[in-house]
DNA sequence: GTTCTATTCCT
DNA sequence: GGAATAGAA
């Protein structure tokens, strides 16, 4: 009768090199359990799409245990009170878990610290999130001498094995899965999900491999949607079902601009966690004031936004690559890199609608909808964030279509579109532009002029 | 050693 | 505009 240790999974759902779980086996017999706090995350509960990833995400963790002769304990409230609860039912020795810098898990680990021994290991990202700092010994703020500096330290630790695991003489009571009503019921929208994804630590394993194969070409391939030359890791990245340094580690055999390229990538990752441990609400507050009510279009002020932020969310704003973006979301709970940039901009400088409205959105559809990445990306296209102001850069939709060959992706999300010829796709004219497929909803010429009028009148009259 | 300032650059 | 750094004061 050795009393257990328990292992409480957040979005760190694996067996390798997952510190919590390594030290709790080496402690004794392991109950991992997985905790759905709704109410502790408040606003920023998971969305739909990341709710059906965790749905798989879950039952793929239940599976590796079960290798083990073990099992994926369930549980669902407060995420602090029902770790109490279950450590004092089994008469556990200690909590171990990964360390989370999202607010509402900060304030979790606060609350379970003071009531039983939590042991909180590093283990999500390539650095602790505070430990790479500048000459003068603050956070950086800053991507690109971050990242600098943060390659200097780089590799810091070992990848682990998986732990050989002892079971507990008796199991607690478990939630039953279904019960938590994860996936869609009424309409099934997740049939494109389970075309797209394969979910758990094996697939993720699998994909990594799949990925390095691909890792020469990335420099190149990563900005054009048509071609599968995305690491497509984000999702299986964000649920913890691979660490970075798993990832890292795979290919510093690599040694081309393409893994160079990526490896920011993955650092990227490690930059916005710093950015939200700096700032916790930076996902849903402007860092830096644009004129703040002024800039964007408000209803308070008479503007009617909801029609044309509709059109974006359903991918019929007239402009292909954008509405090609938008459906990708929506059938798969993923956009390629450059189309979210594409499509971001897009709605901040075309429809002068407020980022945080697209933010929600993609927190909502994406299956890799991440606090720190989409805050601190949409802040980035915003021009609000903590680097530099991009408000004044439009990007111009056509364009950047044509310039990355996005001709075949959208003849795949817009079907109406997919038997217009290569000089058409882009930018169908009148004459070729089928009957259901919606005219611009406001022309680039005449959107520019606006974004940038509202932004000098907002800026100081 | 500490503060000031010039310079460079911002996924 | 302001963050980061390096070199001056």
């Amino acid at each position: 009768m050795t009393a257990p240790h328990i292992v409480w999974l957040r979005r760190d759902l694996r067996l390798a090199d997952q510190p919590a779980l390594y030290a709790a086996a080496q402690e004794g017999p392991v109950i991992c359990v997985y905790v759905l706090d709704d109410e502790g995350a408040g606003n920023r509960a998971m969305g739909g799409a990341s709710r059906w990833w965790l749905h798989h995400s879950l039952q793929a963790m239940d599976r590796e245990l079960g290798k083990h002769q073990g099992k994926l304990i369930l549980r669902r409230g407060n995420a602090a009170d029902e770790i109490a609860k279950l450590a004092e039912e089994t008469g556990a020795a200690a909590v171990h878990a990964i360390r989370h810098y999202e607010p509402w898990w900060r304030k979790a680990q606060g609350r379970l610290a003071d009531r039983l021994d939590l042991k909180l290991y590093d283990g999500n990202y390539l650095l602790p999130p505070g430990t790479v700092t500048t000459g003068s010994g603050d956070p950086y703020k800053i991507y690109t001498p971050f990242a600098k500096s943060a390659r200097q330290c780089l590799p810091q630790r070992e990848v682990l094995d998986a732990p050989s695991l002892t079971n507990p003489d008796e199991w607690p009571d478990s939630d039953d899965l279904d019960g938590w009503n994860l996936l869609p019921t009424k309409p099934d929208w997740a049939s494109g999900f389970r075309d797209a994804w394969e979910v758990g630590e094996t697939a993720a394993m699998a994909q990594l491999e799949d990925f390095a194969d691909r890792v020469k070409d990335y420099e190149d391939d990563r900005n054009r949607p048509s071609i599968d030359g995305s690491s497509r890791l984000s999702p299986h990245l964000h649920h913890g079902e691979i660490s970075p340094m798993q990832v890292w580690d795979r290919l510093t055999r690599h040694t081309g601009e393409g893994a160079e390229t990526f490896r920011g990538e993955l650092l990227w990752r490690d930059y916005t966690q710093n950015v939200i441990c700096q700032f916790p609400a930076y996902p849903s507050e402007s860092y830096r004031d644009l004129g703040g009510e002024k800039l964007w279009r408000n209803p308070n002020r008479g503007h009617v936004i909801a029609e044309d932020l509709e059109a974006w969310q359903q991918g019929r704003t007239g402009y292909p690559i954008v509405d090609a973006g938008m459906r990708q979301l929506w059938q798969i709970g993923w956009m390629h890199n450059r189309v979210r940039m594409i499509a971001a901009s897009f709605l901040i400088k075309h429809l002068l609608i407020d980022w945080r409205h697209g933010e929600q959105w993609f927190w909502d559809c994406l299956v890799d909808a991440d606090y720190g990445n989409n805050g601190v990306n949409w802040q980035w296209v915003a021009g609000t964030g903590v680097d530099s102001n991009m408000f004044p850069r439009i990007m111009a939709p056509l364009s950047q279509s044509e310039k990355f060959d996005a001709g075949d992706y959208i003849r795949e999300f817009v079907p109406e579109l997919a038997d217009l010829p290569d000089d058409q796709i882009h930018d169908p004219d009148d004459k070729h532009r089928p009957d259901d497929y919606p005219a611009k909803i406001i022309g680039h010429r005449e959107a520019r002029e606006r974004a940038l009028s509202a932004y000098r009148e907002a800026k100081g009259e």
